[in-house]
DNA sequence: CGGCAGATTGATTGGGGTCAAGGGCTGTGG
DNA sequence: CCACAGCCCTTGACCCCAATCAATCTGCCG
């Protein structure tokens, strides 16, 4: 049940035994699901809890006055959201789903409980928020500085490593939820240009993209359009660069 | 000497007499000074001091093979680098300095001491953690969603008001070493297009800007032109919107 | 079988990039 | 005190990537 949680908080830090008892425990706690496109935690709110994704997929995002909507991180199986929820007096950006998710809610008293009994799992919580702020660096780049070519091939290494690390891949293929417009609002083009992007990519014979099933097909020329490196993650052992 | 760090850390938690005078012994240990333009830190290198700004602005920037630059965020007196750099075996960014930059060096002993001795500084240290996440998650979208002259808006409004929170500003005039340069790099744009946009901020009567100073003479418009709400600065009282 | 979300296509526009050439300030050295 | 160098800033002409607008198509579901 929580083999995507073992998997990605282990990538930060050794585990024990112990350790990986806690984190069971703690994640078969306070478990909800939610279908698909809905809002798990909402700008403005109080911070209540802190959500770790067991199962699905989801965003974390910025609504603005006129509408627009950007994507700011995507989170795939084993995913916490952010542990800064206890210090802020308000969230000052949502968490919605994309497929139907399974998640666990940290309460701040849980937490401490970790951080109290588990150096180990609250050094892998503590690497996984750096690793969150490097790969928000790295979205900065991403839309600053690369095309729309770049772009996509960018975040799609960039899922797929993620969904590598805990196991979600063969190696090739992967399931993607998303569709042209999350893409969109994830780097900041618009769902027609996405759509005329992905074709080239897929013409380029870098990958294919049907049925909500992502095939890569040549990751390494994927990795070197989108001048991917999979150092910023922070993943330990997985540098197959 | 130290009032610039006073002044930020202090406006992320309530400190004591004890807590100030500590900050003001740990940044007086291991002053060092930088003349303009050259790198702090470099891409990495193992990490081995998190830097405090005293005096005179830098930033912090990855670049691509290419020669591409993005500057990630701006750092000004007061502003600690990133405290991370104690668990990454390698930096994933550089530091260079704008103008010359006095700063101070923290050794992982001296981090330890002061977060054994002082919750409120640790605690003040790690809110600001949270403020820099926040402020990237607000470039994304700046970035992202924004035109250039809206994305202009928004990067003065946010220097402005950062530097308003450490006494830096007269309530309409600072100082702005930054060139259209360093504007470029930080929001994606050519220079020659942040010369032509910041003219025709300057033809709003938005702001003037000349020999390295900055005046906002309309801080409202300039706010609702680049949509700017100051809260994702996690400032603490400061929330004169 | 209608309805709807998502993907696709075409035509056109426009924001911002690129290239290239001046202009102005400031510090330095003669 | 002047001259020159260098770094910025500014301007103009032109181009192109991506946005916009508007259908159409497809698959899926009730």
């Amino acid at each position: 049940m929580t083999e995507a949680l073992q998997l990605h908080l282990g990538a930060f830090a050794r585990l024990t035994g112990d350790d990986r008892a806690l984190i069971d425990k703690i994640a078969a706690k306070n478990v909800r699901e939610i279908g698909p496109r809905r809002d798990i935690v909402r700008e403005g709110e109080k911070p209540r809890a802190m959500v770790l994704i067991l199962d699905g997929w989801a965003a974390t995002y910025k609504q603005m006055r006129d509408g627009r909507r950007q994507i700011t991180s995507f989170l795939v199986p084993g995913d916490p959201g952010d542990a800064n929820v206890f210090v802020l007096a308000r969230l000052d950006h949502s968490v919605a789903s994309i497929t139907q998710v399974r998640y666990a809610e940290l309460s701040q008293a849980d937490f401490d409980a970790i951080t109290a009994e588990s150096p180990g799992v609250a050094r892998a919580l503590w690497a996984h928020e750096l690793s969150t702020a490097s790969i928000h660096r790295e979205w900065v780049i991403n839309i600053g500085q690369r095309n729309a070519y770049e772009r996509i091939a960018h975040l799609i290494c960039e899922l797929f490593q993620k969904l590598d690390s805990v196991g979600l891949t063969d190696g090739r293929r992967c399931d993607w939820p998303l569709t042209q417009a999350d893409i969109a609002d994830a780097t900041g083009l618009t769902p027609v240009h996405v759509n005329r992007t992905l074709q080239q990519l897929r013409r380029d014979g870098l990958l294919a993209l049907a049925a909500r099933k992502l095939t890569v097909l040549d990751l390494a020329r994927l990795r070197s359009v989108g001048g991917f490196n999979p150092d910023y993650l922070h993943l330990a052992g997985k540098s197959d660069r």
